[in-house]
DNA sequence: GTGAAAGCGCTAACAA
DNA sequence: TTGTTAGCGCTTTCAC
């Protein structure tokens, strides 16, 4: 880094921003013992801390983590991929994620890709391009162009609201098979004969729609009526939908709903038609909304806890990134059916 | 860059993957030339650029956009920061900012800062390392270390979701005055004589309640109660919140609520004390979140364009990036007032 | 515990 | 239009 003469040297302009050599000369030490004072203090004299620190207030410095990203091969980003941030279902899980990656100095790149998995390999490119620490998706990887390229980049991936015989990386989920099963036997049990179901048209939603299917017919009934409605769903997708039962299974005592907003919606129909809830017909929702305890009648509902969901995705994340082994890559974080007021 | 003896040479492992240097040297031409042909392609010869778009076909290389961020000081990335996510108010503005980044090839960081600013500071550090081209506040800037950090970053920054007339940079908002104000007219129009409000603690929430409360007492009411409760505000702050008004204030014919879902709650506990809603009490929402027209009743409310507030604050720093000359720094998208069967 | 040297992978500046 | 050179600001590697 010789400097020539500085009427032939070649000028860079620069952020202008107080670099780390900066702070170095202020405390009188070497680049390399700054950044170490604030990487890894530890490894340093309490005196030459004092320097760093000192100079590092009198300046006003911030690190440049490109930078040292580029320099490490560790951006200390991590991307999320949610199909769609406003359908409610995932909030929980972004924000435990983007809390519990911030207490550790990561912070959350947020990328949506769409209900209908078009977007996804684009956004995969766009994700890659940044060299994440690590790639938290909702859902499964579904696009074997998708596939391939996380593969090829070798970045940690947690698949995430989903279990699969065969995960990409790491997991954390639960079975919607089971849940949807236990909520016809939860159904069953209850004395509900005439089971209907009401999903968001979405992979996930289908599978549990499925397993309740099966479960019911397996209990003996014939027939186990179906609305699917686009996903996201809406409060208005489950008020038509209630209306479309009604007219094409009037015997319906029971309706399993893919999201808690669904099942508002069938409440706030059966409100404006005079039909009582849970007496002609019981409810249960998805998701545990934090209002559905107070709805009313309060939601009967299944409760996944999408906070442990991000927390535990953060930690894998981390673990990764920090070199430390990944032992169990598939974490079950379960569901439980949530006995209220309208089943 | 003149290698010594192999022998005596110092290696770093690097990432290992692709780097325009490969794709370049398959391409057979000088890395720039391959840089320009992946950033500015009208600057390239089409025989250029055919020959790199093959190499990186070829090779599956994607652009380390680290690196490039720090040798262009364009990051291409950009911060923002809300309150919570969880609050389903801001979660429009979120997206619509996610998708027209996206778009233009940026991407969204998010933060969150909590509602009670502590942590605001923190995370203003940790965006600032991450050299974003512009940060998008929900609300105004607040803390002075925040505002010292910011300006001496020189980083572009979109205040949004309010109007103040000393913006920090540039502003996407609209009156949180006027709005409070207006709603106050609205329900004494419509023959309401006794006012009442149900607030988050927040401090635009606020501004909107002293609006509306100062617009009543203007028309001639003596007083007009109101009931704050934490932010971010829930379902059950409503129903709790109306039980209160009640207790204190039994002649109230009219709630305006700082938020949809605390207005569903005003419902929800009307509906199961049978008041009559709009007959005994009307109730006017915040926000028009997606299922505000479809409740039973359908909800008066309070329309804030959050799409529109993403998308102008999008452009806002895109224009900065790309060196396009703002003029006008502050955009007001205004609010209107719902009319539907609640009030 | 501290430091010098050498890049990480890319693009700005200059030159041809 | 293409290429050469020199960094962007940091951290790794190796040496003391």
């Amino acid at each position: 880094m010789k400097r020539r003469n500085p009427s032939q040297r070649r000028t860079r302009k620069g952020s202008g921003a107080v670099t780390l050599h900066d702070v170095a000369k202020l405390a009188g030490v070497a680049p390399i013992t700054a950044s170490r004072a604030l990487n890894t203090p530890e490894q340093v004299s309490a005196e030459a801390l004092k320097k760093v620190s000192d100079a590092v207030a009198r300046t006003g410095y911030v690190r440049n983590r490109l930078a040292g990203g580029l320099a490490s091969a560790r951006s200390r980003l991590v991307a999320a991929v949610v199909p769609t941030i406003s359908g409610p279902v995932f909030l929980r899980t972004v924000q435990a994620l983007t809390e519990a990656l911030a207490e550790r100095g990561y912070q959350l790149m947020l990328g949506q890709s769409g209900y209908d998995n078009s977007r996804e390999d684009a956004l995969i490119e766009a994700i890659v391009g940044r060299r994440p620490d690590g790639i938290v998706l909702t859902g499964i990887m579904h696009t074997p162009e998708g596939r391939r390229r996380l593969l090829a980049a070798a970045i940690p991936v947690v698949e995430t609201w989903d279990l699969t015989p065969t995960p990409f990386d790491m997991l954390v989920g639960f079975s919607h098979v089971d849940a949807g099963r236990a909520v016809a036997d939860f159904l069953l049990g209850r004395g509900r004969r005439q089971l209907a179901l009401v999903a968001g048209d979405d992979e996930r939603a289908r599978r549990r729609a499925h397993a309740f299917q099966a479960a019911a017919r397996a209990a003996g009934m014939r027939d186990v009526p179906a609305v699917y409605v686009p996903a996201p769903t809406t409060l208005n997708h489950g008020r038509s939908a209630l209306a479309e039962l009604l007219r094409t299974s009037p015997g319906t005592d029971a309706v399993f709903c893919s999201s808690d907003l669904l099942a508002l919606g069938i409440m706030t129909e059966a409100q404006a038609r005079g039909i009582a809830v849970p007496g002609q017909i019981a409810v249960v929702g998805f998701g545990d909304l934090e209002y559905a305890a107070d709805l009313h009648p309060a939601l009967t509902t299944v409760r996944i806890d999408g906070t442990a969901i991000g927390r535990q995705a953060a930690q894998f994340i981390v673990d990764r990134a920090e070199g430390r082994r990944v032992d169990k890559r598939v974490v079950d974080v379960g569901f439980s059916i949530v006995e209220r007021d309208s089943a």
